[in-house]
This record gives structure tokens, C-alpha cells and sequence, in this order.
DNA sequence: ATGACATCTGCCGGGACACC
DNA sequence: GGTGTCCCGGCAGATGTCAT
């Protein structure tokens, strides 16, 4: 299969000309709704005017780690604590470099394990007065085939961050600050933004790469921009206990994304196409070899409230949901932080 | 200061083979 | 024929180095 790309209008979409990765003109086709629909990060005259920072360097400021935390002492979060929603999601236990032990931090997400604490007298300059604001991160460590390449959370005043994970703070009124960011973590840590950014990523999430994609036209203090802040806030707070309410959150996040981007439940079967690896730890389906939990919820909620397909498709995903939660499936679970389960 | 790149490790599944 | 073990290679996830 091959998808035709005109010079010009990948100009229009790509200014730098990079080609984006699409499988099919269907891809092609989305891509280009999504670019046209949607406003570049960068765009000086839109909403979000980030500004990122690189805080710690994992390699030159080395000799400055602490195995301990002491008095003055901040906790120093490396890429692998970092997934979606939770800036601590993983444990240090022991080792160092590749051998190092890591474990996932279970219920007490709260609860900071970091290898390393870092002087608060000794951070760079930079990172002097940042570490005492809240702010965004992500792992700029990723793989556009990894379970998903986008990885971005809170980070809470008080901790600092390893060059894996660049910050940002967005310009604006800075009442607002705190709203922006809830509401940007809900765009980058969504579906369709994923898909998007795995057509453009290989191994990192840099800067440009970032800049050059198109945000839903979603203004972060309208009305829209704060029902996502507010569904986004209360992921990251941690306090739901209830996975599968976790779960409905994530799903309402990703399908009222998409319908910013102005698409439907059409759509978002073509995008869950590339996410393979979903729900890996998940229990399936009696017959079947994989859940799909995790997609047939979503494609059921999109279709619920943005509609694009027959109702029959609707039902049955309907039917594959509640019989994925018979066999205790839960939907939006990180393969990796799963419980494991041993039979 | 930054991104590209090489490479490492753990994990998993398939194939070959031995043994019951 | 069925089952257990070992080896190998691919994949996912991660890290350090180097050129610019």
C-alpha cells in the first residue's frame, strides 16, 4: 500500500518537511484532519506558549547525588518513575546503571522512592528556583511502539528532575498555571495525541518534536479546557481507588480530545489500531489469545457520545466490555504496573 | 546544551532434543 | 505421544556516549 503525500501540503503540515509515519492514505488522510483541525504547540498566537527546562543532568551533576536524603535535601525523579498521571510510579529497591531494581509503587503512589536525593544548594542554577514550583513533566525516554510513547505528569514543587524528564511551565496569567497544566496533561497523555506523536517519534520526545504537533483547538480556561483539567486532576491526585472509575476517567479524556479534533468513533478505530500492546496483563476473553479491554471501552464511550458507526458495532462492543469485566478485566492499566498475578 | 545513536538487560515464545 | 529443559532470537524498555 502506498500513500500518495503532495510536496505542498506536506509543507502546510510539516514544516520541516520530516515525513510523518502513516501506514495507509487513511492514516495519511487523519493526520492531515488532525494538523488542519488543530494548532501547533509552538504557535505564538495560540494558548499555551510553553516553556521547558532541563533540570538535572544525570551525567555532569553526578558527583552531587545523594543515596540518602538528608537535611536540604530534594528527591531527584529519574525517566523510569515518571507514567502517565504519576510522577512516581515506579520504586528504586537496588543496583545501579542497567542492573538497578525497580518495582512498581503499588497503592501509595503519594510515597517518593527515588535512587537518588540531590542537595537543594547544590542544583544548577537553572533548577534553583523551578524545583519549588509545580510544573509538567514527561520521560523523554520512549519508543513509538512501546505500549505508549507518551508519558507526561504533575511534578510537584519540592522534587527536582533528571534531563530524561524536561519540564514546562506555560506563560500566561499564572493563576492559570496550575489549570494549563492539568489541561496539557490531559491532551498529551490522551489517545489521539499519542497517535500522533508515534508518527512523528523514534526513541525520544524532544523539544521540537513536541512544538511541531497540533493541539486540539482547545482553550485551557474555557469551558471544554477545564472539564479536561478537572478529569486530568483527579487522576493525578491518586485518590480514586476505584480502578475502573480510574478507567471511565481516562476514557472520557481521550474521546472528548478526539471530538476537539472533530472526529468520531470511525476515527478512533483507526487510531487504537496502533496501540498493540494494550492491556498486556489483562485476563481475556474466553477464545481469545489478548484483551482488548481497554479499546472496547473506549470505542464504546466515543460511540456513546460522538457516534460514527452502527449501532450494532456499538452493542457489541458493549457485550465485549462486560465480559471483560466478568473475567476481571480492568481497562487502562499499564502493563508493567499491573499486580502480578501468579497462577 | 542537545539529539542521534549504539547497545544493554530482562522477558517471552518457539524450536530442538531428551526422557518418561 | 506427551512433557520438561535448554538455547536462541526478537521485542520492549532503558541508559550512556558522542558529535555538534
Amino acid at each position: 500500500m502506498s500513500v500518495v503525500m503532495p510536496r505542498s501540503t506536506l509543507t502546510r503540515v510539516r514544516p520541516d518537511l520530516s515525513i510523518p509515519e502513516v501506514r495507509t492514505s487513511s492514516e495519511w488522510k487523519l493526520f492531515l484532519h488532525f494538523a488542519r483541525s488543530g494548532r501547533l504547540l509552538r504557535d505564538p498566537d495560540g494558548p499555551w506558549q510553553p516553556k521547558f527546562m532541563r533540570e538535572v543532568d544525570m551525567t555532569q551533576d553526578k558527583p552531587c547525588f545523594l543515596p540518602k536524603p538528608a537535611k536540604g535535601t530534594v528527591p531527584l525523579i529519574e525517566g523510569r518513575m515518571v507514567h502517565q498521571y504519576q510522577f512516581s510510579a515506579k520504586r528504586y529497591v537496588s543496583g545501579t546503571g542497567r542492573r538497578s531494581l525497580w518495582l512498581p509503587n503499588g497503592k501509595d503512589a503519594e510515597e517518593i522512592h527515588p535512587q537518588f536525593y540531590i542537595s537543594a544548594e547544590k542544583l544548577p542554577p537553572q533548577a534553583q528556583d523551578r524545583f519549588r514550583l509545580n510544573r509538567a513533566g514527561f520521560c523523554d525516554i520512549t519508543g513509538q511502539t512501546n505500549e505508549r510513547t507518551m508519558l507526561a505528569s504533575r511534578i510537584p514543587s519540592g522534587v527536582v528532575c533528571g534531563n530524561k524528564v524536561p519540564t514546562l511551565l506555560f506563560n500566561g496569567d499564572p493563576r492559570n498555571q496550575q489549570l494549563y497544566i492539568d489541561s496539557w496533561l490531559a491532551i498529551v497523555n490522551s489517545i489521539p495525541f499519542d497517535w500522533l506523536l508515534r508518527r512523528v517519534a523514534t526513541t525520544s520526545v524532544n523539544y521540537f518534536l513536541l512544538l511541531d504537533l497540533p493541539m486540539p483547538s482547545i482553550q485551557p480556561n474555557s469551558k471544554e479546557g477545564t472539564t479536561l483539567a478537572h478529569l486530568s486532576e483527579q487522576l493525578s491526585l491518586g485518590r480514586i481507588a476505584d480502578a475502573w472509575k480510574r478507567a471511565e476517567i481516562r476514557a472520557e479524556i481521550d474521546w472528548r480530545v478526539l471530538s476537539a479534533f472533530g472526529c468520531d468513533a470511525k476515527a478512533m478505530e483507526l487510531l487504537l489500531e496502533d496501540f498493540p500492546l494494550l492491556d498486556r496483563a489483562q485476563p481475556t476473553l474466553p477464545g481469545e489469545s489478548r484483551s482488548t479491554i481497554t479499546k472496547d471501552l473506549l470505542l464504546l464511550r466515543t460511540a456513546q457520545h460522538l457516534g460514527g458507526v452502527s449501532r450494532s458495532r456499538r452493542d457489541l462492543w458493549g457485550e465485549r466490555v462486560a465480559g471483560a469485566k466478568s473475567v476481571g478485566a480492568v481497562a487502562y492499566i499499564p502493563s508493567h504496573l499491573a499486580p502480578t498475578t501468579k497462577n
